[in-house]
RNA sequence: GGGCGCGUAGCUCAGUUGGUUAGAGCGCUACGUUGACAUCGUAGAGGUCAGAGGUUCGAAUCCUCUCGCGCCCA
């Protein structure tokens, strides 16, 4: 025999070189031809790519683990199971990063000038970007690294290119003036999903607007009519009351609109109002945008700096008036006070003038979203600038349709009616960023003839006029413009590759709900555009990982947990299955940074239970020949049968399981078999007939199941557990004349028999059990030490049962310390403590000299008064007839059988009862 | 304002199409170094399934409302 293992599981000491020897035999790597030649089932998963300046955080750690059981399973199951791993370029974090490095330095990207600062956030990104895909190695993702993609490659910046110009010529893409939201800090636009509401107290200030005075006389019979806006000053002037939580707009209000049938103010419409602190007069519109419930029902128009307003002053022929710079500060289209002060300084000094002009009208407490920067949480400016977009709906269509004909499956179902409300209330998509990290827009503005030019390949010269002053638009695409493309881009598209043809569409994308929109249902649309097929079928949304008190983990929060000092100090295996047994469909999970050792518990003792098992299984069989279980079936007794077909049924269970991503499920079935079944009561049973002690033919049975049943049971673990389980089964002794898979990555997966089912011993095994059970809960009643022999007598057992027992008495006695077993009444009227098992028969154990009698009867009373709750419930349900009549028979008959045995089992404790009240 | 989800043991959560003697892990209590494992073993305590109505022969599960919490979209 090999060296002996240690008696714990130390992971640092297996996990390194088994992961490098996956990779030395190119274990998760797939040709092509796997699919196109061999005929292999493709199974494809692409990697939500992280950010290249990422570090493996939590999220990740559950959100690859669970790729990771899925291609683990999938390439058992004998598919061509490719994993494809890649980063994405992050255009705004990125480039934060750098321009923070600048800082640092005292520089800025301005300094440096483009192409110096692109070279050097390539040289960062060189340098230390990728490190998260390594990291990746060490929870043991088994991607296909030699296919690692990173969003600004060549091939994938061709894709890039070529969607952009696709969609441009067929309309679908253009350029135009609207108001967008801007990150003032980032100095860049951004997609309504990167600007995040988040809800906060604000302030809803009421200001006043005097009236021109030629408009006095409308304003007077408004007010006469009873418009509650409509007032008068002190002075004497008439005026109406807008609310805003932005005062500081109202330096770029352009109107004040009213709702066309709102009768309070028809008479005013047309009529001008005096625009406090700017020596302008706006004119009070109608546009049926407005509600005449919110409110007065009169609202201000800033069209510069509200979606809204600018389309409504659009509607009215208004000229929007941009009053801040990019930076958010106030420009000069602002009275000379305002002029350089921050938006909300201005705000302050805007209330302030108000005030001292008394045309406040008051303030109310307001909660509201107000929409932040994703990325650097700065609160999001509306501003009205020219941008590139994509017209969406066109390329909603066929992914809504995906939805609702099950094309597309999301699990859980819930966010099949998330996505679908999204697609149906589509917005187009802004595309531009001011940044300089990313793919630059392909499109050229001829300085010659005025031509925008849009092209595949960079010009040299303007096709048009044959002018070579080109200017290329200034701006790169936002990040997920290349991310909606992954599952083809990865391939290579648009060339036909054969990975393309193989491996396209994936089957499973599995991310968290966050990035639903910004990413999930944007691959759905480009891959029915460019692909004309959905880029994968099934859709599994995990939750998030969150701390104890069920906060996000976050740097800022500094509660995070670092997966790598969780693989470093309890092993990837431990973080794994601490995580998937967490992972029940859709829930968050939470774990204490503060105490790791409690958190990760779970994965680290299941890790070091299964060490264990596999440690005594090694030591157990020895190094002689093991026998295949087909050539000992004769000699197998029932505990063999018993663990083999609870094996099959753990089989099936868990690829059901599996199947429908239930992977709480598959760990509590795992956990369940691994501990609860097998090392608790296979192994203890079967030790004496390790030992010898039933005789040669016992002992080679037991040895051939033992080692069947943990290679089956390690089979299922590996994809779950994948190092422990690894390092087991290449020390497992194989059984004589039976082909040993390579490698346990690639073993075929266990497909359950029902041939292999045995209800008969599952059955005697179970009633063994309880025996077991009984025994051991009545001696600790009574205290009877654990190294004390006890006497048992069974009564009343069918004749199986006793067989059964009988057949058992070794293991009766080595687990519940029985030195002496006999069937039958007890003899005289014994004192000792009395049970009886779900199958009526008794259990007595002579006690005299321990038991204590009151304590006995006590005892016997309360089983009898549970055993008559539970009766009566049964007893009620049958005596209705409707119940009897309606219910399924099977339902009716188990009631019947509940009936019986719980009579059964409270006779007989009655009856006990009766005869020691007479002692 | 619209939509979705959650309240089950001290804690974190399972519980599928209604029928279970309501479960698991952690924690807790008592005992235990019998040759795999103290990262362990054995036994045990602990639940009016948020509350109120309703549907049904039957509700933790379906419906309505109330209370509490969370998320998404406007």
């Amino acid at each position: 025999m090999a060296e002996p293992l240690a008696p714990r599981l130390d992971p640092g000491a297996i996990e390194g070189p088994l992961y490098r020897r996956w990779m030395e035999r190119g274990y998760f790597h797939v040709p092509a031809r796997a699919v196109l030649e061999e005929g292999r089932a493709p199974y494809t998963i692409v990697i939500p790519p992280p950010n290249v300046t990422a570090v493996l955080h939590m999220g990740h750690g559950l959100n690859n683990t669970i790729q990771d059981v899925l291609i683990r399973w999938k390439r058992m199951q004998g598919a061509a199971a490719l994993w494809v791993p890649g980063t994405d370029h992050a255009g705004i974090a990125t480039q934060n990063v750098v321009e923070r490095q600048l800082a640092a330095e005292g520089t800025t990207r301005f300094d440096l000038g483009r192409d110096a600062f692109v070279e050097r956030v390539w040289s960062f990104v060189e340098e230390t970007g990728g490190t998260i895909l390594d990291q990746l190695k060490a929870i043991g993702a088994s991607c296909d690294w030699s296919r690692t993609r990173f969003t600004l490659d060549a091939e994938l910046s061709r894709a890039v290119r070529e969607v952009f110009v696709r969609l441009y010529e067929k309309g679908l893409i253009y350029r135009g003036e609207y108001i967008i939201n801007w990150c003032p800090r980032c100095l860049t636009a951004l997609s309504n999903e990167e600007a995040e509401g988040e809800e906060s107290d604000g302030k809803l200030h009421h200001l006043r607007y005097p009236f021109a005075p030629e408009a006095s006389d409308a304003a007077r019979a408004a007010a006469e009519a009873g418009a509650e806006a409509i007032g008068r000053l002190p002075d004497g002037r008439w005026c109406l009351t807008v609310s805003t939580t932005r005062p500081e707009t109202m330096l770029g209000d352009t109107a004040v609109a009213v709702h066309p049938d709102d009768e309070r103010y028809r008479g005013l419409i047309g009529a001008r109002v005096e625009l406090p602190l700017t020596g302008r007069t706006i004119p009070v519109i109608a546009d049926a945008f407005v509600d005449p419930e919110f409110g007065s029902g009169m609202v201000k128009v800033t069209p510069a700096h509200d979606p809204n307003d600018f389309e409504m002053g659009r509607r009215a022929g208004l000229e929007p008036l941009n009053v801040m710079t990019p930076e958010a500060v106030m420009n000069e289209n602002v009275p000379e006070p305002f002029r350089g002060m921050d938006r909300f300084e201005a705000r302050r000094a805007v209330l302030e003038a108000f005030e001292r002009e008394g045309l406040l009208a008051g303030v109310d407490d307001h909660r509201h979203a107000v929409p932040h920067c994703y990325r650097c949480d700065t609160v999001v400016e509306p501003r009205l600038s020219e941008q590139w977009f994509v017209r969406m709906k066109p390329l909603a269509e066929p992914a809504l349709q995906a939805s609702k004909d099950g094309t597309i499956t999301f699990t859980p179902a819930r966010w099949q009616k998330v996505y679908e409300h999204w697609m149906e209330n589509i917005r187009d998509w802004c595309i531009s960023r001011q940044l300089w990290w990313g793919h630059r827009i392909p499109v050229w503005y001829c300085q010659g003839c005025g031509e925008t030019l849009v092209l595949r390949e960079d010009p040299s010269a303007c096709p048009h006029c044959g002018s070579e002053d080109l200017e290329q638009d200034p701006d790169v695409l936002d990040t997920w413009f290349s991310s909606w493309l992954w599952p083809f881009s990865v391939f290579y598209w648009p060339d036909e590759t054969e990975d393309l043809e193989a491996f396209y569409p994936t089957q499973t994308l599995c991310t968290a709900p966050e990035i639903l929109f910004f990413w999930v249902a944007r691959m759905i649309m480009a891959g029915y555009e460019f692909m004309g097929e959905a880029p994968f079928t099934q859709v599994y949304l995990h939750g998030t990982v969150r701390d104890a008190k069920g906060r996000k983990m976050s740097k800022s929060l500094g509660n995070g947990i670092d997966p790598l000092e969780v693989v470093e100090r309890f092993g990837a295996d431990a973080l794994r299955y601490t995580l998937l047994s967490a992972c029940a469909v859709g829930t968050d999970i939470r774990l204490d940074h503060e105490d790791l050792e409690g958190s990760f518990a779970p994965g680290r003792n299941f890790a070091n239970k299964i060490w264990n098992v596999g440690r005594f299984t090694l030591m157990s069989v020895g190094d002689e020949p093991v026998r295949p279980l087909p050539s000992v079936q004769g000699d197998l007794e029932a505990m063999d049968r018993w663990i083999l077909s609870r094996l099959d049924r753990t089989a099936e269970a868990v690829s059901e399981a599996l199947e429908r991503f239930r992977l709480h499920e598959v760990c509590e079935r795992l956990y369940q078999f691994m501990w609860g079944e097998f090392a608790d009561w296979y192994l203890e049973l079967a030790k004496p007939r390790l030992r010898g002690d039933a005789g040669e033919a016992s002992r080679q049975a037991a040895r051939s199941t033992l080692v069947g049943v943990l290679d089956g049971a390690l089979r299922l673990l590996h994809p779950l557990i994948p190092f422990v389980t690894a390092e087991l089964w290449n020390r497992l002794p194989w059984p004589e004349g039976v082909e040993r898979p390579e490698d346990l990555t690639v073993a075929p997966w266990p497909v359950s028999d029902p041939a292999g089912r045995d209800p008969e011993a599952e059955a005697e095994l179970e009633a063994l059990r309880e025996l077991i059970t009984t025994v051991r809960s009545l001696r600790k009643e009574y205290g009877v030490g654990e190294g004390q022999g006890v006497e048992v007598v069974v009564d009343g057992a069918e004749e199986a049962f006793r067989a059964a027992v009988e057949r058992q008495r070794a293991a009766l006695a080595r687990m519940a310390r029985v030195d002496a077993l006999a069937f039958g009444r007890p003899g005289g009227r014994g004192v000792g403590a009395h049970a009886v098992l779900q199958n009526g028969a008794e259990v007595f154990v002579p006690l005299s000299g321990v038991i204590d009698l009151d304590r006995e009867r006590e005892r016997l009373e309360t089983e009898v008064a549970r055993l008559r709750g539970q009766l009566e419930g049964v007893r009620k349900k049958l005596g209705n007839a409707a119940f009897v009549e309606r219910a399924p028979a099977d339902v009716v008959e188990r009631e019947r059988d509940k009936e019986r045995s719980f009579r059964e089992q409270m006779d007989k404790l009655e009856a006990k009862l009766r005869t020691l009240a007479e002692a």
